[in-house]
DNA sequence: GTTCCTGCAAAGGTTTTGCACCATA
DNA sequence: TATGGTGCAAAACCTTTGCAGGAAC
């Protein structure tokens, strides 16, 4: 794992702790699951992650570990149009990126831009809202299939 | 129904029509009902204005209708993440817009903005991308609930 | 008359909830 | 030991599919 991933871990049991939280197998795993992946992926897949790998969880534990981590603010859902929720870690510095959908090979791809970030900011202080979260998702092809034709 | 619905639906009509489409019950009071309400609605939202409305359509029709329209492009899926699909309206011209959904009160926004478009149409040439679709959905406070506190 | 559309019912997939048992503090 | 976490099973929910009957062309 990365030391992004072992901070936000880090991160995650002190304020998950400091809520009056126990500290519980499955919800655990979950977490160390989430720090080494680095997020986006759906509970699903990190349940099956589990199974393959050190401590399996159940179900229901993934989907409320991950209840527990998104009322804390340690992770965000995205949904990319597949009826599947995904979760992106939330780091501390704010830092995060957006999506692109390959409507032809299915692939993700993961993207940050600065001008993006100030446009939607810039939006929001026309629309006098405070944002808690943003997201982004483009539709269509990657440069690897054919995006530049 | 406003002019741009009712050129929507026309135009709805003439596509599906181009497409070897046959013309069914279900279907034309699904794109009516979609043009008078200008889009932004879930296949059960739409079920139920219909049973109250004028031509009842059974579920099944109605996200087939759905997916017919999708199909040819005419509507547009939107996730604005509690879980139900919604549904927008793709006019001839482009016009598009996004989504602030306050988390305090509920309610949702739509707005667009040109710099946004620009920056996403800038993205998408970085990444090499050509976008048939795009999301935008914010997350926060709206102005009436404090956004600017 | 053929083909597609429709509606009911059932199935499918994801997420939530009930409940008994177990682990943490 | 009191409380919260866990896991299984069942339920709830949205969406899709199978099939028989009816409408459009």
């Amino acid at each position: 794992m990365n030391a992004r991933g072992r901070a936000w871990a880090e991160r995650a049991y002190r304020e998950l702790a400091a809520r009056g939280h126990r500290s519980g197998g499955a919800r655990s795993a979950v977490i160390e699951e989430l720090a080494r992946g680095g997020g986006c992926c759906t509970a699903a897949e990190l349940a099956h992650r589990l199974r393959d790998g050190s401590r399996p969880a159940g179900t229901a534990s993934v989907y409320r570990a991950l209840g527990v981590l998104h009322e804390a603010g340690l992770v965000h859902p995205v949904d990319l149009g597949d009826g599947e929720r995904r979760w992106e870690l939330v780091y501390d510095d704010g830092a995060h990126h957006h999506h692109l959908v390959c409507e032809r090979c299915g692939r993700t791809v993961s993207f940050d831009d600065t001008a993006l970030e100030q446009a939607i900011a810039a939006v929001a202080g026309r629309l006098g809202a405070r944002l808690a979260a943003h997201d982004v998702v483009l539709h269509g092809r990657c440069s690897a299939c054919g995006g530049r034709d």
